[in-house]
DNA sequence: GGCCAGGAAGATC
DNA sequence: GATCTTCATGGC
């Protein structure tokens, strides 16, 4: 029986490509953040270990077998195998699902390092620390509650800086607070009924739903089909369908935009 | 379809 | 240094 050493699981690959703002590298291969009201800092070589943790395991996706999806995307054109070996390692985190929404709202025409400025201001990261909350360890920030933000107005968010995002985010806070929108009916409801029920939201459109379900309810069958992503998808795999991507779609759309963000050069494009 | 809504980062001058 | 350009957008 050969020892399974290496995980299928790259940390910085996963935790650095977008799909999640609360994770730093804090120094060279060492990572900290924040998921729920738990904190982690971890390197690489903690991952065999972090199987052994319920609750790890299931937020890094652990017991999904990465490669034989990524074997079977692989084989559905030449560039997405391509895209699948440049993101291997990557998993899809179960992030919570009103923190993965409120975090994509924020993402609209924004970048990284804003967004994750806004969600630190947003959790409190940078506000003093009473000398209390150190006696055992740095104070361990949460992502607010709905029912927190639905109580505050425009101005109240006016110190997070994140311009015309505000009132989506209140619309957001208030929709899940008060019941009209269900996060965790999602999760099994059809896809295209699921899409509706997130737009029903001011400042959710078909990207933001999207990336929601993939990402905050582990919706692999989400695909973001934005017309970047279609473009994309027309010049690098023309014939193939994104359907034929099945319940991996998500997946594949991670690497595809993984891969593009590197730099996948335009001479890569065919014809 | 065009434009506008923060602000930060990177590119360019 | 100053000045563009861009940003996994959505709404009007």
């Amino acid at each position: 029986m050969i020892e399974r050493t290496a995980p299928s699981l790259n940390l910085r690959k996963t935790l650095l490509c977008g799909q999640c703002f609360r994770w730093r590298e804090i120094a060279p291969d060492v990572f900290s953040g924040t998921v729920g009201n738990r904190h982690l800092t971890l390197t690489q070589q903690d991952l065999p270990r972090l199987r052994q943790d319920p609750f790890w395991c299931i937020y890094f996706d652990l017991n999904t077998d990465y490669e034989t999806l990524r074997k079977q995307l692989s084989a559905l054109h030449p560039n997405l195998n391509k895209a699948a070996q440049h993101g291997c390692g990557i998993h899809i985190l179960r992030q919570e699902p009103w923190e993965t929404l409120c975090s994509f709202i924020i993402s609209q025409n924004n970048n990284i390092p804003r967004i994750q400025g806004i969600i630190d201001r947003l959790c409190g990261e940078t506000e003093a620390c009473s000398p209390a909350a150190f006696q055992n360890g740095p104070a361990v920030h949460p992502f607010p509650q709905p029912e927190t933000l639905a109580a505050l107005s425009e101005t109240d968010l006016a110190p997070l800086r994140c311009g015309f995002r505000a009132r989506y985010i209140l619309d957001a806070a208030r929709k899940v607070a008060d019941g009209n929108v269900n996060l965790e009916a999602l999760r099994t409801a059809p896809l295209a009924e699921a899409r509706a029920v997130l737009m029903q939201i001011t400042g959710v459109g078909p990207k933001v739903a999207d990336c929601t379900l993939l990402y905050g309810l582990h919706r692999m069958d989400a695909f973001p089909v934005d017309v970047w992503m279609k473009r994309a998808m027309g010049q690098w795999f023309p014939g193939v369908d994104p359907v034929s991507f099945g319940s991996a779609a998500g997946l594949a759309q991670q690497y595809i935009f993984d891969w593009v963000r590197s730099g996948a050069s335009e001479e890569e494009i065919p014809g």
